[in-house]
This record gives C-alpha cells, sequence and structure tokens, in this order.
DNA sequence: ACTACATATGAGCAGATATTCATATATAAC
DNA sequence: GTTATATATGAATATCTGCTCATATGTAGT
C-alpha cells in the first residue's frame, strides 16, 4: 500500500508499453539541459524580446535608439536587455553614456531566423 | 506642450542617431510576426514541454507512456500537450482509448535540437 | 561642484503560467 | 447498462512576467 501511494505520486494510470518507455526513459534529456534549453526559449518567448533581437541581428543599436525603433520606454527596453544578457543572447559595449548592443552570435541569430520564418510560412 | 507629452509617452529619450534608426525601423519585424514568434518560442519555452517534445521527437508516444517517461502526473502532462497542441509543435492519432503523439514536422524537431544544441555547447 | 543626459534597477501591480485536484468525456469489456 | 480505463478539462492556487514609475548610477560638459 504505502508502494501503490508512492507509485501513485509518480504516474496514476498503468497503461505503459514497458520497452517504449524504458527506451525512452534512456534517451531522456537530463534535466539540466532541459532546463537550460527552456530558459533559453523562453527569452526569445516574447513579442519585445523578439523585435529587439531581430532589429539587433541586423546592426548593433544603442538602448535609446532600440527604444525608439520598437516604440517602447527606455526602461521597459533596459529591463528587457537585462533578460536578453542574463540569457546571453547579446552582447553590449560601453562608449561613454551609451551601451551599444548587438546579438551574440550567429547561432543565436540562426535560432531567431529559423523561428521566424517557421511561422511566416505557417 | 500636448505634442511634447506624447512624444514622452512612446520614447523619453532623445539620443536618436536618425539615420540608423529610420532604418532599423523600417526593418523592424511586424508586429503579428513577432508575436506569433514569440509564441513558437514560449512554446518551447519550459523543462516539462522541452523534455515531451524531445522524447516525442524520437517515436511516437501515448498520453500514459509520456507521464511515466519524464515523471509527471497524466493531468499535468495532457495540460502541457493542449499547449503543444495550439502552438502546433505535435500532432496525434486517437486508436480507441489511447491518443499517440508525435512531434509535428521536422523543422520542429531541428528548432528544439537547435536550442539544445546550443545550450550544450554553452 | 553642478547640470544634463544615457542607462540600470527596485518596488509595485496586473496579467499570465504550471501544477494539483476533482470531474467530465469517451471508448472498451463484461 | 455497468464498470474500468485513457484522456481532457475546469477551478483554484502559487509563482512568474512585463510593464510603469520613481530613482540610482555613471559619464560628459560647463
Amino acid at each position: 500500500m504505502a508502494i501503490k501511494k508512492k507509485e501513485r505520486a509518480v504516474c496514476e494510470v498503468s497503461c505503459d508499453h514497458p520497452e517504449t518507455v524504458s527506451l525512452a526513459k534512456k534517451e531522456l534529456i537530463p534535466a539540466r539541459q532541459a532546463q537550460q534549453a527552456a530558459e533559453l526559449f523562453k527569452a526569445l518567448g516574447d513579442a519585445t524580446r523578439v523585435k529587439m533581437l531581430r532589429a539587433l541581428a541586423k546592426r548593433e543599436l544603442c538602448v535609446c535608439d532600440i527604444a525608439a525603433v520598437i516604440k517602447m520606454s527606455q526602461s521597459a527596453v533596459s529591463h528587457q536587455l537585462r533578460v536578453l544578457r542574463g540569457a546571453r543572447l547579446v552582447k553590449y559595449r560601453k562608449e561613454g553614456k551609451r551601451a551599444w548592443y548587438s546579438i551574440n552570435d550567429r547561432h543565436v541569430a540562426a535560432l531567431l531566423l529559423q523561428g521566424i520564418e517557421h511561422v511566416r510560412h505557417a
């Protein structure tokens, strides 16, 4: 009974196809990788950030230029840039008062564009 | 004064580089596309869904098998499958009581794997 | 030192999200 | 029909997110 209760806590149904399930379990993505991939996609999963990244993929821009281009407040842009920095999707350099942002590398750009292309043809 | 207030509502700073900004504005991704791409990435932006999709990319699985593989409740899996269906990331067929799910197409699989590869080498 | 400006950040709030629990729906076996 | 099983879904809840507003930090010019 204790055992039955424990099993229920994990999975309350029992239609399992043992070989398939054990194979799939062996090939299951490690939790850490899944979490990191999810965080990457999550950082891409906001319309404001997609607009920003798409613009930054074309050219380096300073914060207030980004704000002007996508028509959002400087504060909102700055907060979102922090998210993008945290996910290593953008890099930046300081020049006097300005901070010039650009997309981090071509892999990020490729991923972004692939997502955009996918919805364009769907 | 009314005008100044309106401008502030859009962008309260004024360090714009006019040519760069107007170029970037011209190339700005349409709002609708940005929204759709964001929704696509958002659907990929959860560790549970990444695990599910990664498993479904390898083979077709029924709901309770998915639950067993990723060790989550049937209900939680079913709710997440709805999200994945909504984003057209998975397809399914009914066979008696069972629902067999698989990844929708190779573009989705490619996008997923590209994201996973990116975090693996980062 | 003082002012102006560009950017970053913390608090607060409104809306979204992921899970659990209970239940509904649908199919199959008896 | 009744019962068992597989899946779907609604409600409730706790957590997270994205924005605004106010303010802090840092740099340049006077």
